[in-house]
Formats: structure tokens, sequence, C-alpha cells
DNA sequence: CGAATTCTTGCAATATCTTCCAAGACCTTC
DNA sequence: GAAGGTCTTGGAAGATATTGCAAGAATTCG
């Protein structure tokens, strides 16, 4: 096996696992210990892996919202369900907002049909509808978020500031009963944008947000007008959630 | 079995598998691993593929949907070259701007490892660095113009407007003593602001644009200050760019 | 503090790469 | 169809990179 499939495969398997011994790594990939020192070296380099006494860990953990990949299957039935019920909540011919995100992107896929005009600050989410032309894809400018692939930074915002749309489909990194968080100030300043310059806000939130707080506020309960999730809220927030009329879509997976 | 025949079934079996080792190519081929190299380093040339050591690696992995990219294989080499000699025309450090366009791609291409800032309107371009976080790249906004994947439009403008930049690297759709054109006016418009905001101007043209007019008027062949073209220019032309000063870069391909 | 584990460093063995060359295939020209 | 050229191919020699191991240093943990 080479260098760099070895490498890609300890990265698979950490962000699966979040932490790994280096006897496990070295079976994993039939290796010596040494080699795997070196690759994680090589991954450390990269920014993806920490190393450690004994093994290595994932420098950011599966839970933010701070790695893209289309191929990302990590819940992946629960994201496809959210995001299909979130497309559901579309009227025809209401124009969107969507924020970057798996989950978002998720529900993107579903829109085509439906809808003549999106809105988004998401590189993979243009990329979806880069090649039909069924549609309108306005991409708001910014500088690239290496890994996330959003665009980010004052031309984003500017770009949200000017702009109204029927319905932005949000995500985020926590919520608890005390708002919503997410893990990047340079995410949040773009969010206030789009929440402001959409008439409805949808907020695409699996289970495993519930109860997390990330770094950043990014708004009260009350900022959401729906939540689209994949399990029973815990009553504490749902309680916080009626109080706030937000309301609460639970979808069941596959 | 000819030569493009084997570099297909290597590039659709990487697609298929990511990471390949020598052995296992040339016995997919039937040919020696000599062979395979070759193959490889064009392909590699082509930007499909990655060498590494062993073996060989698919360059966009886990990009299925992020990589909105320019397929365009119509005179490939020769727009490879012109990228190439087009990105050895800029010094390290210098701030660029990137057209959208095929040829203007490939310059991008050359780009990363020498310059810290990349302006561009162009999706394929921003897909190219999306993942790699080593420079940073600012993308217009815009409305993606579709199957080309630009970004179009008053943000795109304004954008530009905004910045300014120490080369501008361009592409057109046609070449002539009274100018350069290109095919539409949206595209125009933004490509006025790019030159507006650039020090200095280069135009990638292959040789089949000489001589032939789009559409709409870009600009006056003073606008350039460097053309870069895989052919030898016909002379009227070439009198004229002298005449304005324009210097002439002209690649031989391969 | 001491024992056990893990890490770093240097090194030798191995695998792979580059460069060069000769043999053969293919093409052109007469 | 033969002669002369160019292009492609496969292999070999030396250069380079990777790998696994071992000895000593550093770290963790009781």
């Amino acid at each position: 096996m080479q260098a760099e499939e070895r490498q890609k495969r300890i990265e698979d398997h950490l962000l699966k696992v979040e932490f790994a011994s280096l006897s496990e790594l070295s079976e994993l990939v039939d290796t010596s210990e040494s080699t795997v020192r070196r690759d994680l070296g090589v991954l450390e380099g990269k920014g993806t892996a920490r190393r450690t006494h004994g093994g290595a860990r994932l420098v950011n953990p599966k839970s933010d919202e701070f790695t893209f990949s289309a191929r990302d299957t990590h819940q992946l039935d629960e994201k496809e369900a959210i995001g299909k019920a979130c497309a559901e909540l579309v009227q025809p011919n209401q124009t969107i907002i969507i924020d970057a995100g798996t989950t978002c992107y998720h529900a993107a896929r579903h829109l085509e049909a439906k809808t003549p005009q999106i809105f988004t600050n998401s590189l993979p989410v243009a990329n979806l509808f880069g090649a039909a032309n069924k549609l309108e894809v306005v991409v708001s400018g910014g500088v690239i978020y290496p890994r996330l692939g959003v665009l980010v930074g004052p031309l984003a915002v500017e770009a949200f500031g000017k702009i109204r749309a029927d319905v932005a489909i949000m995500s985020c990194g926590g919520i608890t009963v005390e708002g919503i968080t997410n893990s990047h100030g340079l995410l949040i300043e773009i969010q206030h944008a789009m929440i402001q310059a959409a008439r409805k806000v949808i907020f695409c939130i699996d289970s495993s947000k519930f109860g997390r707080q990330s770094i950043s506020k990014l708004c009260g309960l009350d900022a959401a007008d729906v939540i689209v999730t994949d399990k029973a809220v815990p009553a504490e927030i749902l309680k916080a959630l009626r109080k706030n009329e937000v309301e609460v879509v639970v979808v069941t997976k596959g």
C-alpha cells in the first residue's frame, strides 16, 4: 500500500473513532508503528490529526460542522431525511437562501424541481446546480474557508445584506435552551445576514446537536420559525421552543 | 493498445479505486511499469491524476460533488502549455485575478505554489483550491452562468470593482487587429472590472482565436500587457500588437 | 522515584524513481 | 516496397525515498 492511501485510511478511521492507538492504526493499515508515526506526522502537518502519546486524535470533532465532504456518510440517512423534509416545507416558486453545512446540502438536493432561485455561500451547493440550468443560483462572494467550502468575509455578508428571500435553510453547531450556536465567528456574521434577509427561517438540526454548545452564539430560539430534526427533542428544549412559537418537525430516518 | 486508450483505462480505473499501485496498473493495461509511469506523467499534466510513490491517486478524490470541473479536453495540450507559461510570468507573492475559461483554469493549476491570494469568478478555479488551504481564494459573488460555471451579474462586477491585484489572467473569444472580443455582454462587464483592477493584464489566447471575432467588444489591443499563445501570431495582428507595446509569448506545445 | 511505555533519531535494507539507451514499431518519402 | 527518419516501448544503472528496526531519550503512571 502507498503512503497516501495509508494516510487517507488513517484519516477515515479517525473520522469514525476520533481517537486511535498506534497499534490499532498499524494493524489497520498493516505496517510498522514507525510508519504510522511518520504518517501521523504528515497528517498533523496537514492539520487533520494531532499526535498524542500512544496514538492520535482528530483535530476537529465530527460533531462540528467544520469539515465538509459530499461523501461524508456520517449519519447520512438522518441528514438525508432531514434535508428532504426540509425541502418539503418550501412552497413552489419561493426564493431560498441555503446555508453551508452537510445537512443543508442535502436539503438543496431536493429543491431543484421546486424553486426558481437559490442564494448560497456554499461551494458544494453551487456545484450541485452549476451544470443544471433549470434554476438560477446566486453565489455570494467571499473568501473560501478551506475544508468547508463556505464563502466567508465581508463580501459574503454584504451580498446577503442586499437581498430578500422567502425562506432561509440554515444549519448550526449546537442548540440549547439558551439559543443556537455555531463554531466560528466568521460564519455567525453571515448567518445573521441570512436570517435578516429571509421571511421564514428553517433550521436543519440533527439530533447530535441538541444540548451541545459551540463557541459562538448565533441567535436565540425565537429567531427560528421551524426546526427540522431526526429524533425526539429533549423536553426542556422542546418547552423553550414552544414558548418561542417555533414549529418542530421530527422526521423518521430512512 | 494505443497510448490514449491505456491512459483512459488508467483514468477509469483510478476513478473507481482512487489509489492504484504501479504493478496494479501495469497489469491492468498489460505493459511495463515504465510505460505506466509515462502515462501517469501525461495524466498528471492533464490534471486528472497525481503520481505518488509507488503509484498514483485521483486528483479530486472526495469531491464528487465538490467539483464542477472544466471538462473541456479540446486542444488540451495547447491550453495546458499556455497555462503553464502564463503561470511562469507571475512573480512569487503577487496577487492574481483569474478569469473564467478553460485556458485560465489551466494557468490556475500552476499557481498554487506561487501566489498567496487569488481572486476569481470561476467556480472550477474556486473548486481547484477549495480543499487546499495553502492560499487564500476570494470568489466574486454572482449568478452562476450555467455550464461554464462563471459567476456573472452585478455582484461580480462590484466585487472586482473593490479590489486591486498585481496581475489579471484573462481569456477571450477572439482577437483581431481591431481588438479583443468575447461572447457575452455579461462577461464583458466583469472582464472590464478585472482589467481595471489589475496592474498587469495577461491574456491567454490559443491560436484558434486569432482572426476570430466574437459578438461583444471587450477592449483594444492596448489593454493587454502580455499575450500568451501557442502558435506564431499572424503577421498583421503581430504588427498591431507591437505597435501597442504588447509583449507576445509563444509556447511550444508539450 | 522507578517501571513501563512511547517517542525520537540514526541506520541499513528495500522499494521506487529518474535518466539514459537500444530495440522495435510506425510513418514518411521516394 | 525499401530507406530513412521519428516515436514509443521496455529495461538497466545509479540516485532517491521509504520502511522497519534498535538504542537511547522522553513521557506517563502508579
